[in-house]
This record gives structure tokens, sequence and C-alpha cells, in this order.
DNA sequence: GTATAACGCCACCTCCGGAG
DNA sequence: CTCCGGAGGTGGCGTTATAC
């Protein structure tokens, strides 16, 4: 009835999720996006640890996300990946000593009253060849040090000290009695790690935000990690019980259902030609299926987002929102402000709707653009310069950045000091930044990071720069944490010859006044044009000139961070003070 | 059992006008 | 130009409801 005549009388949606895989390839671009290119601000920085870390759990175990984090169905419980759950221990390979670590799956589907059926999975250390970066144990290590979860080490270089006792093949690191109960992944706050077990929403909306950013259309969900996940450990020649034990399957149907997917692995072009059967064919296709464009917009273009705040619909809301606000401050009762509040929200939810589907548009009319065919400068999406702009403020993850990507054994100093920088990352305060060049007396170079003092060194230096095109690309103030991370620039200035170098460069330390600055010094260069059809771009380097002043404005925004235009700029003489 | 939308709350940021 | 403070907006995240 539901999917026949009800569908019919409502009009009900017949649309299915797209169904994406999390493969080896798209699970690299989430972990590149997230250490190396992310500017996207967690409410503390150690929640990258955390997130990488449960998804390496998820795609080398294939759990559900419920069975690792605190399931809907289980809401408040805290159940999920408890200490108690798991086991680590120290054992030789090869006659080296290796950590390993199980989980159990607790709260696996459908086996709440089968205890012995519970599958248990092993995260081992020894990884020869590959990176830091998809190794578990390096992970779970800080995360179990940052915590203080081992009973009898509190520093790494203990932990890695340990071997197994002469008489016996390995030995168990205990796990201290006040972390038994503990979540292994917890709720992450602005002071660190709280003792709450992360809930299962709040881990999907990151993965598939991180997924956003790292330009897959398609957003990625955790189930696409365990379909992936079991299609690989069909490839190894396990019996079909034995599958069914890793997934936690209790019939022999589900697996080729439900998981395999319907780009067949079976190589028939092979087969009929009698020839030595592939097996690589097929991931590429599946890596696809998230439709991944690297300069997937995560901003609107700056035209697009002035027209949709021209739109009718956009402007409605607009103005209701004002009439509100005017009703909220005649009102004295309780009741009628609580009501108009709530319509507020919904009013605010909606225009942020809007936005929304204006972005899903521009995304899905978006060109892939091919790198060896591009012409010109490159300037990559707003939000995607960010990290650029941030990196000098977090020293530990730049030490990071290069580390987690290295390829080397985890008992190296380099497996060391990686460990120690995620521990500090999760550890730290992250509630004010540091600038290296935040001195009182001395400034530092904001284009190479080298002190200066005085005025005839500043102007000598930054001559240099001048002389071999060192300029920045971008011209925003960017505050992060609290700290300027960079001081607001003049475009209009900057490439101005006329100019002493010192003036060309100067660094507003405020937004307002750079926004003040660059909208009446833009109406001073285009005025002073006179009457031209093509207004041409200071920079010939970047491009070369535009129809409208506003065009010119839309490029100065979306390539070098230009603040929206301020229509009231008025153009005054221009002033010859800069100190 | 999983995934997501809608909603509420909260901390923080931006804007803007006035004063110094 | 800079500081200040209030108003309003934004983004993150938890909660709840609901579709599948």
């Amino acid at each position: 009835y539901i999917k026949g005549p009800l569908k019919k009388k409502l009009g009900l949606s017949t649309a299915t999720q797209p169904k994406t895989y999390l493969t080896l390839e798209n699970h690299m671009y989430m972990e590149r996006q997230l250490w190396q290119n992310d500017g996207h601000e967690y409410v503390h920085d150690g929640s990258r640890v955390l997130i990488s870390g449960k998804l390496k759990c998820h795609v080398f175990t294939s759990a559900r996300v419920g069975e690792i984090s605190e399931g809907e169905s289980r809401r408040g419980t805290g159940k999920g990946l408890r200490y108690k759950d798991t086991v680590i221990l120290v054992a030789w390979k090869d006659g080296e000593p290796e950590l390993r670590w199980s989980l159990k799956r607790e709260f696996a589907k459908g086996m709440h009253n089968k205890e012995l059926q519970k599958p248990t999975h092993i995260l081992y250390e020894l990884l020869p060849g590959q990176p830091f970066i998809i190794n578990p144990i390096l992970f779970m290590l800080a995360i179990f040090l940052a915590v203080g979860a081992f009973k009898k080490y509190s520093i790494i270089e203990q932990v890695l000290a340990v071997k197994p006792p002469t008489d016996q093949q390995y030995w168990e690191l205990e796990w201290a009695d006040h972390v038994l109960d503990l979540p292994v992944f917890p709720e992450m706050s602005p002071d660190g790690p709280t003792e709450k077990i992360q809930t299962v929403s709040a881990f999907c909306t990151q993965i598939r935000d991180l997924s956003l950013r790292a330009g897959m259309e398609i957003p990625v969900i955790i189930y696409g990690g365990r379909r992936e996940a079991l299609i690989q450990a069909t490839r190894n020649g396990y019996s079909k019980e034995e599958l069914m034990k890793y997934a936690g399957h209790t019939n022999q149907m589900t697996m080729t259902r439900d998981y395999l997917s319907s780009i067949t692995v079976v190589d028939g072009l092979a087969s009929f030609l009698k020839l030595p059967p592939r097996d690589d064919q097929a991931e590429d296709f599946r890596s696809m299926t998230v439709k991944r464009n690297p300069e997937l917009f995560l901003s609107l273009p700056a035209k697009i987002q002035d027209e949709l705040r021209q739109r009718e619909d956009y402007v409605a809301i607009t103005n209701e929102l004002e009439d509100l606000t005017r009703e909220m401050n005649a009102t004295d009762s309780l009741v009628v402000s609580q009501k108009l509040r709530s319509r507020r929200n919904q009013l605010l939810r909606q225009r942020r709707m809007l936005k929304k589907e204006e972005l899903n548009k521009v995304r899905s009319t978006q060109d892939r653009v091919h790198p060896s065919e591009r012409k010109g400068k490159y300037h990559v999406d707003q939000e995607r310069s960010r990290f650029n702009r941030l990196r000098h403020m977090t020293p530990e993850r730049e030490r990071l950045l290069n580390t987690l990507f290295c390829v080397a054994p985890l008992r190296s100093p380099e497996g060391i000091s990686a460990v120690k920088g995620l521990i500090s990352l999760l550890k730290n305060s992250c509630r004010v930044a540091y600038h290296k060049g935040e001195h009182k007396l001395v400034d530092f170079c904001f284009i190479c990071n080298n002190p200066m003092a005085g005025q005839k060194a500043w102007e000598i230096h930054y001559q240099g720069h001048v002389a071999r095109h060192e300029l920045p690309l971008r011209y925003d103030f960017v505050k992060f944490r609290r700290t300027i991370a960079y001081a607001g620039r003049c475009m209009t200035c900057m490439h101005d010859t006329r100019l002493p170098a010192t003036r060309r460069l100067y660094g507003f330390k405020k937004q307002a006044s750079w926004e003040k600055h660059v909208n009446e010094c833009f109406l001073f260069h285009v005025n002073n044009l006179g009457k031209t059809d093509m207004i041409p771009y200071p920079d010939p380097e970047c491009s070369i000139a535009y129809e409208s002043d506003q065009q010119l404005w839309y490029h100065l925004q979306d390539a070098h961070s230009y603040p929206p235009r301020n229509a009231t700029a008025k153009t005054k003489k221009k002033r010859k003070t800069f100190s």
C-alpha cells in the first residue's frame, strides 16, 4: 500500500541514496584533506586524531557506526567501543616486537544475545612499506597515551620498550582501572577530549563534511567503508563462513545481496579470452561513485552570492526578519517573544537553506578541468585557501603534515615523533593561538617570516620581494583563534609601482580599517581610469581586464579573498599617511 | 539499525555607530 | 584611527523525529 497507492496519492519520492564506496583511494583523499589541506576549525584540533583513528577502525574492521560510536537506538546509554572491549598486547613478528590491539564489536547488529559470536578484530603495528597515515596503532597509541590508558606506562618510549617475557610469546599491556568504562572515542570539547562517548550522528556529520571538503560531490558515509571492506575481503580466498564472521552476518545471503557491488569484479574479458584474470579493474569505478572534483565549490562564488542576496524570496525573508526584530523589541510578554524567536530561527534557517540550494546548484554544473588543460593562474576557492593562510599558526600540525605521510616503521624516530605530535594535538589548548611574529618590538615579514625592524630596513626588504615578484595572492585579513594570522593588504596599492615598497605591502591590523581602505582605494583607482570599456587589472600576471568594476570586484573576492563590496564607500582624496 | 532533516542552544564573530 | 559595546548573524553540535 505504501509503495503503491499511498505513494501516488502523496507524491512520495522514490529516490534512493546513491551507493558510494570508501575505497583506499577515497580514504586517502579524506586523510590528505584532514591533515594537509584543511582550513576547517573543529572545536578542538584533537578531533583530527580521533576522526582519523576512528575512520581506520571502520575501514579495517568493517564495523557499523553504532558498534564504535553511541548508536541512535542506544541513545544516552554510553554504549559503544569502550576500553574493556579491547585488549592490547605485544608479540613477536619476524623477530621484531609488534603491538597488536583487538577490539570486540560488543554491540554488533542482531547479536545482543550471542555473546560468543560477536566478532573481534585485530589491528597490528607492522606494515612494511606503508606510510604512518594508515597505521592504526600509531593513531591509537596517541589516543591511549593522551588519556593515560595504560596502567604502567605513561610515555611512548615505555610502551615501545615492552617485550614478551622469555617463556611466553606475548605480553598484555593492561589498561588502567579508571579507563575500563571510558569510550575509546570520546566527544570533544574546546578543552580537549571529554569522558562522554561520541554519538553516531556527530561522527557521520564529521565524515560527511570532511568528504565534501575533500571534493566529493556525493558525500561519503561510513557504510561506504563497510561495503568496500567486505568487497576487498572477498578477494583473498577466505571461506564464506570466515567472511560471514568478519562481517558479523548471520545469513549467507546478506553479503551477496546487499554488499557486493553491482560493478562486478569478475573479469569477463579475460575469462572469455582465456587470459589470466585480473582483479584490479573495478576499484577505480567504485572510487568514482563519489564523483570527486578537487575544486568542488566550498563557498558560493561572489557573483552568485550577490545575486541571491537580491532575489525576491531572499529579500522577503530579510524584510520579515527586520519586522520581527521590531516586534520583539516592542513586546514584554515572554510567551510572545518566545514565539517570535522561534519564527526568527526558522527564517534564518530558510535563508541558510537557500544558500545551500544555490551551492548545490553551482556544484552540479561545475566544470571538471584536467590540470594539464588549465590556462593562466589558477585560483582556488576562498575556503580552500584558508589552510595555507593559517598553517604558520599551528606548528604541531605543520610538523605532522609531512611526517604522517612518510614511510617508516612506527618504532623509528620519525614514528615516535609522529605519536608525540598527535598526543600534543589531543592535549593542547585550542583557545588561543600564538604567532611567531607576535612581539612588541620586532615585526616579522609576512612573506618570508624573517624578523625586521626600522622603516628603512623594511623598505629595502620589501623592495627585494617586489623585485623578485614575490607578492602574495590573497589579500584578506585573517584571524585565527583571536590572533591575527595575516594582516589585510590592498590590491590596488600593491601593484602601484609609483609607491614605496613599504606602502605597497602595508598590512592593516584591523578588519574594519582594511575593508574601508580597499573599498575607497578601489573606487579611487576606477575613477582615475576615466571612461573606458574595459577595466584593466593591476596585476597583469593574474588576469587582464574586466567589463565592469563590479566584475572586477567579484574576481577580487573569489581569487583574492576581498571582502563583499561596501556600497556606501566614497572616494575621498587619497591619504598620504601610512605608518 | 543507519542516515539525515529540523530544531534549539551556545559561543563566537561581524557590523556599525558613537566617543575619544 | 582606535576602542567599545550592543545587536544580529554564523557555525558547531546535540536532540528528536522520521524515512528507509
